[in-house]
DNA sequence: ACCAAACCGGACCAACGGGGTCCGGATTCA
DNA sequence: TGAATCCGGACCCCGTTGGTCCGGTTTGGT
């Protein structure tokens, strides 16, 4: 269907709630000011923190911090750094022989300048354009409002 | 992972030796002529009748008939006719009432200007620019390498 | 009139990957 | 020392994808 990742839709979200706080938050924390699950969002953090978008801090006081504005940071980043490189045919990646057509398909390589589009469109939008601009706080539902938790 | 289906993959095969051969062809004789396998193939052009990109003659004598030129052809129809609307999200466009977390989401509604613009770049790509201009039947002596296409 | 070829519209099933959870270990600060 | 927190895995459930198959219908040829 052409989709991305759900973990890559939470990205964003997280991405923003860490830009709109500022500074050094928790993932716990992060989970109950985005309404998603703990585990979840240590995920999504724990992935951005490899591909280098995010730096976490161990220990007591520790946490995650942005590196980058999201102004300055390509969805086309975030994209790679969840679901991995853009490429929109399954015989681009491994390299294996695992293709059983592969001296038959016509087509290997062809898809280059469709992935070639497809990551200069990623790459010409910024998370910051995409990011909600405030979390609102969702005072639809009936549970107990996210309290935002003011670091000072 | 980004990616579109084999099927899609398939149908740009099976379209392009539709065009190189020309007239009226079986899905057997597609099947043989492009290495696939035949239930395979003829799903993928049932999938192209019903979009309205192929006619289907029933009876003996049968077979699929190309509707319109490849290179009339957009690339985001075949995508569309094999794996549905472009979404990249599940939230489709402003959709309502299917996403559980409707009121937790943060972020309804703001892929829509991603979605533009992976449909904009895949409607300005034609079929005709990434089939095969010849299909090697056998001969294929697998030159071209297999490059891997990471975002920047 | 009959049969074979071919499309049509489904249902069906196995395999893969995504989504979500959990655990033990390492690290840092009070 | 102990609590808080990140880190790096392993693990399982489930939906989608892919590939196949079958009966029915249409059409042309013998």
């Amino acid at each position: 269907m052409l989709r991305v990742s759900k973990l890559t839709d939470y990205a964003v979200v997280v991405l923003s709630r860490l830009e709109a706080e500022g500074g050094v938050q928790t993932a716990p924390g992060l989970a109950t000011a985005t309404g998603l699950g703990e585990p979840t969002v240590a995920k999504v953090l724990k992935m951005l923190s490899q591909a280098g978008l995010v730096e976490g801090q161990r220990g007591a006081r520790g946490g995650y911090r942005l590196l980058r504005r999201l102004a300055d940071l390509k969805l086309s980043e975030v994209i790679v750094a969840i679901d991995g490189p853009i490429a929109l045919t399954a015989c681009v990646d491994g390299g294996f022989g695992l293709c059983e057509a592969e001296h038959v398909c016509p087509v290997r390589g062809r898809w280059d300048p469709v992935n070639a589009a497809i990551r200069d469109a990623l790459s010409r939008i910024t998370v910051a354009e995409i990011a909600p601009p405030r979390l609102p706080a969702f005072a639809s539902p009936a549970t107990d409002p996210v309290v935002v938790l003011v670091a000072e």
